[in-house]
DNA sequence: CGAGAACACACCCCTAGGGGTGAAGACACG
DNA sequence: CGTGTCTTCACCCCTAGGGGTGTGTTCTCG
């Protein structure tokens, strides 16, 4: 079964290719597309949603109207009934967990695949991280926090934060305030001068066979 | 007669030594320092003032300290008294405006080397820019506005750019309301953004024979 | 000589940002 | 079972930032 990842930070993707790596018999992650199309004929494209917009919006349409992208496969750590809908209305084929193990991760896209997983269908699975990567993480910063600083090094308010996010205000902001002392600064302009520096900037190209 | 420029923009030490060009049978450039310390003995090392510290500062200090880096001149568009008097006392041998004609320089530069200029004696110029390059004047950002721009993407607040360019605060606050209207930006964090991706960070290099 | 540009500064007003403090649920670990 | 961490959110308070508007000096150019 042939896969392409889709999120416009590299250190993301790589990050469920190499989570989904042990699983290679099974499936072939042909693409890792940063900012990019997909550019050859997949089964599967899975969107991770990391600091970009939720399964409801425009890029996800984009993707399902792509034929050579496949069934759609949002992959998220947002998994509220509502957005849910609204990312299969929006052309999703399926709507996974971050939670999911990797063993029940390869399953759910190949049931996916065979038209098998009712697309409203979420897997249960808990809310611990089990693997991914993301950027900042050797810095000791949560996905969350790394997910904030990622929008400020894009240069968005603390309001489109939050509708991105789909947080509170205040939960932003309290993120940003555990951010700033665990990188070391005290404000914005300095927070986004350390994310140019440490590769918050989301990325732009396409990977073919990453692991 | 060997002259070392400093300076922590590339474009702005290269933009005087295109100034220079047309004189360098009686002037040699042979080494532009954008921080870095001076590397190979010079008679006079030219110190720009464009978003650095200004002359009564470590940075000069330093400079003067330095064997290798013979006469330390100052150069610069804030020439009031107490400025040039702080330092000339700083270890500085004279101080040079930036409104001199490129002849006008080249001679004071050679009245300094053979000891001839008294270093509070200022030559008198416009105040009208004749020469010299600096990042963004393709994007129509004046002198001005280019160096408060360039010490905002170096993470500085208002009060910190006012302090080190000797301008108030209000004036530091028309110009960035005239940069953000110039690139096109309507906040800090754009702004920051934009300066990262148009070379407004200091540049970090040493560059032997740049013309 | 007037217009335009650059430089410099003042003052008023409003909001985003960020510091502090507190609380609660879920989960992992010893 | 208690502790620590992550996630989520609330509320209060203060200040930096930035938008608007106005003024003045110096210089260049037509």
């Amino acid at each position: 079964m042939r896969v392409a990842l889709v999120n416009d930070y590299e250190v993301v993707a790589r990050g469920v290719a190499a989570m989904l790596r042990a699983y290679r018999d099974e499936i072939e992650i042909v693409e890792v597309d940063v900012n990019r199309p997909v550019a050859q004929p997949v089964d599967i494209t899975l969107y991770d949603t990391f600091a970009a917009t939720q399964g409801d919006q425009l890029e996800v349409r984009t993707l399902s109207r792509n034929p050579l992208a496949g069934k759609v496969v949002v992959y998220s750590w947002n998994t509220g009934p509502e957005l849910v809908a609204a990312a299969i209305a929006n052309g999703a084929s399926a709507y996974l967990s971050k939670a999911l193990p990797a063993r029940q991760l390869v399953d759910s896209l190949q049931a996916v695949h065979r038209g098998e997983l009712p697309p409203t269908d979420l897997p249960k699975g808990t809310t611990t991280v089990v693997g991914g990567d993301w950027p900042g993480r050797e810095e000791g910063l949560t996905q969350r926090e790394a997910e904030v600083l990622a929008l400020i090094t894009q240069g968005m308010s603390n309001s489109e934060i939050a509708e991105r996010t789909l947080l509170s205000i205040n939960s932003v902001k309290t993120y940003i305030r555990s951010c700033y002392r665990r990188i070391g600064v005290t404000n914005r302009v300095n927070a986004i001068l350390w994310g140019v520096a440490h590769g918050f900037q989301p990325d732009r190209e396409r990977i073919r066979n990453p692991v």
